[in-house]
DNA sequence: CTACGATAGATAGCAGAGCTATCCATGACA
DNA sequence: TGTCATGGATAGCTCTGCTATCTATCGTAG
């Protein structure tokens, strides 16, 4: 399809899509002489991933770019492919940083024993427990011990169902089923709060918190 | 303390307090004459909030205005300044969005039946499911099901332990665990993915879905 | 009492992200 | 043969979140 399609399609405008082009989120499409290229469904498919991983899981073009770097090259270490990917994914952390991460240790060894102590998450846990810890919203051993033994559970089923086949798929699934299904798993959160503080009974403080 | 000890504190920059002054995210101190103004400790805790909903939680200055309204204000309807609150919490949403919310509307279900179908989290929860289908990561019914199992878990126990007293209190501690908690329970899902990953055997798929 | 350094308040500038708009030359197609 | 979409290049624009500078004032040490 040409470009003027492409753009019908997604909803993308023009001077994006270009830039995209430009910018190299976005591969070329097939030159047909010198002013006219074809696009495919694979242009539909890219275009949709950027805008998903920029609206909603919040990734800066930067971001997008590694990840699909990632999806793009037939990867020759998968694990470290991965690792990197994963590591594009908000929230940005500098890359010098290394631990010890203390809060991070002390809920992780909650999740399990075969958790590399120097991997990007424990870098993000310790952030966003120390961030919370400092408003007053400390986590007790007891809210780690519960948060943990629903997300093991939740990464199980996760695990299960990674299609298995292709390499280079097996990766896509994983880097886009963190990215775009975090913030599913917090939005059913918020609608968990509403529906269990209104069952709990009308009044009172479990009344207000409803989202 | 005067200014300069508030900036050694916290090790916010100057310019950047007088910036939140300015803008209003920060209170103004205690005036002493004319040139002179002292402030405390809940300015040195309003400013690890305002770095925490901003590094950790992602929220733009406008969003941190919002929430830092609703705890400072003795709301009148607690309820609808909660909302307002939670509302500003990423991913954003357009204020004149309504429903009805479809895939969103299958997935609560499994969560509960006292779920407002106009919430917020509604809208959110159908662009993230949206976005995902779009890259052909659609949720399938079985997956809604254990997501919503243990998102409903944790939202009890979160509930059950919203310490009962003061309402300002209570919404505080509501809006912040909203904001704060994700984050944390997004890293260690990440762990838990790793740690899944690695437990289930060293080789083939599952050893690549390591984080 | 005076000089110095911190302060409040105002204003301007700056950097990065993410587009958006314009221009031009070319070539497809009617 | 004329018109219009296209590719390619470049410039500019908006928003966010600071950062830097200037000035007048004031508390306080000497």
């Amino acid at each position: 399809m040409r470009i003027s399609e492409l753009v019908e399609r997604t909803g993308v405008p023009l001077a994006t899509v270009k830039y995209y082009l430009r910018e190299g989120l976005l591969p070329p499409g097939r030159a047909v002489g010198a002013k006219l290229s074809l696009y495919g469904e694979e242009h539909v498919r890219r275009l949709a991933l950027i805008r998903a991983l920029r609206d909603t899981a919040g990734l800066p073009l930067a971001g997008v770019r590694t990840v699909v770097a990632v999806i793009d090259e037939p990867s020759p270490d998968p694990v470290a492919s991965l690792g990197r990917a994963v590591a594009a994914l908000p929230p940005a952390i500098a890359e010098d940083r290394h631990g010890p991460y203390p809060r991070a240790a002390a809920v992780a060894r909650e999740i399990g024993e075969h958790i590399d102590p120097e991997s990007t998450a424990m870098a993000q846990l310790e952030d966003a427990l120390a961030a919370a810890e400092s408003v007053g919203l400390g986590i007790s051993p007891e809210r780690a011990r519960c948060y943990a033994e629903h997300v093991r559970a939740m990464a199980e089923y996760d695990v299960a169902h990674v299609p298995s086949g292709e390499a280079a798929r097996s990766i896509e699934h994983v880097v886009l089923g963190t990215a775009l299904y975090e913030p599913v798993i917090a939005a059913m959160r918020r609608l968990a709060h509403q529906d269990v503080a209104r069952s709990a009974g009308a009044g009172g403080v479990r009344a207000e918190a409803e989202d």
